[in-house]
DNA sequence: GTTCAACCGGGATGACGATCCCGATTATTC
DNA sequence: GAATAATCGGGATCGTCATCCCGGTTGAAC
């Protein structure tokens, strides 16, 4: 047990957000094949400064990711307040669809090297994925939802829908929730 | 014009073949970055030979590519006895996403070097798009599937589903299937 | 059975990119 | 404002891989 550290330095601070800013929209635009040294070309850094901060290029990756997964698990939150529990069911679904197609590949990245994405989101203070299911057996109790569906169905769906990065990402969120819907 | 060139020579073809299968089976496997030199040790034949075949490690994806395409369009023949246009239409929507989903990765590899995959596919005789395309509008004036479906929402949730990976692709394609019928 | 062009294997080559390192710079502390 | 420890930039290093090449081999034709 060391003592707690000293806060980092404010030039390195921001030159990590922006680092990480900059990541997220070029693996998004480019995929992740994008070499380290072109994204600290754009972030305005050294190649070095990358390197500190995120010892190798996975660190990197999953650093982009959980910093997507607070984001959304901050829209989570919101919608607690939601009293129309299939509603918000939906628009977390929906957003997490639209919000993630362009990190699919970096899930798939980390994964394929024995990265616990669940574990280090939740350990990180952000478990969207147990709000979602928790709203989808609160939203088929509210009758919003067929019964019949499970929590493993709505993450293959959605693994399906995070590859969709075309036009018109709306028509396909209504057609696979009309699918969710209790039938009849 | 250059005369019809001579066929290939029997054990040429018998490599490329092997060649062929081998890295589908690897591609679907592991993912693209499989270096081309594991390709040819698990095809038992050299590097070289590889290379000859196939020049560049994309043209080894298009041939691998169009080689499943091929296939499948066979299956959408087959289709064109059935007799209920509903039944056709989700038969060949469920197959291409079942069989698809190991095959995205090169679409997205080739399309991102400018390679048009359905022109390649056209020209060499095999056009599943046209096919699915004629026969949701068979289902849909048939009754079968929902008129205000169109097909670009088609192509993308089969996009969409071409990324599910996981186990149990029934459960998804079911869900989405509900979603495409006749709202009740 | 002989000839020869096509084909084979696998090592050589060269490019690219992640990571490491170190002298120069700058934020922080007193 | 001086001291110092953290940070910075970007070149050096090392591996990996696609691609090329060439001496040896084999199928095909007569």
């Amino acid at each position: 047990m060391t003592r707690a550290q000293r806060p980092m330095r404010a030039d390195a601070q921001r030159n990590r957000q922006r680092v990480l800013r900059t990541a997220a929209e070029v693996f998004a635009a480019e995929g992740l094949s994008v070499p380290v040294h072109e994204i600290a070309r754009r972030a305005g850094v050294g190649t070095g400064t990358v390197s500190r901060h995120f010892p190798t290029k996975e660190s990197l990756y999953a650093a982009v990711l959980l910093d997507r997964m607070g984001q959304l698990s901050g829209y989570a939150d919101s919608l607690a307040a939601e009293d129309d529990l299939g509603t918000a069911f939906f628009a977390l679904f929906g957003r997490l669809v639209r919000e993630g197609a362009a990190h699919r590949g970096l899930a798939e990245a980390l994964a394929g090297s024995g990265f616990d994405i669940e574990a280090a989101a939740s350990s990180a203070g952000c478990n969207v994925s147990d709000r979602l299911r928790r709203l989808l057996s609160e939203a088929q109790d509210a009758g919003a939802v067929d019964p019949g569906v499970t929590f493993a169905d709505i993450k293959a769906l959605m693994a399906g829908c995070l590859a969709y990065d075309g036009p018109d990402p709306d028509r396909v969120i209504d057609v696979i929730s009309r699918g969710l819907r209790v039938p009849g």
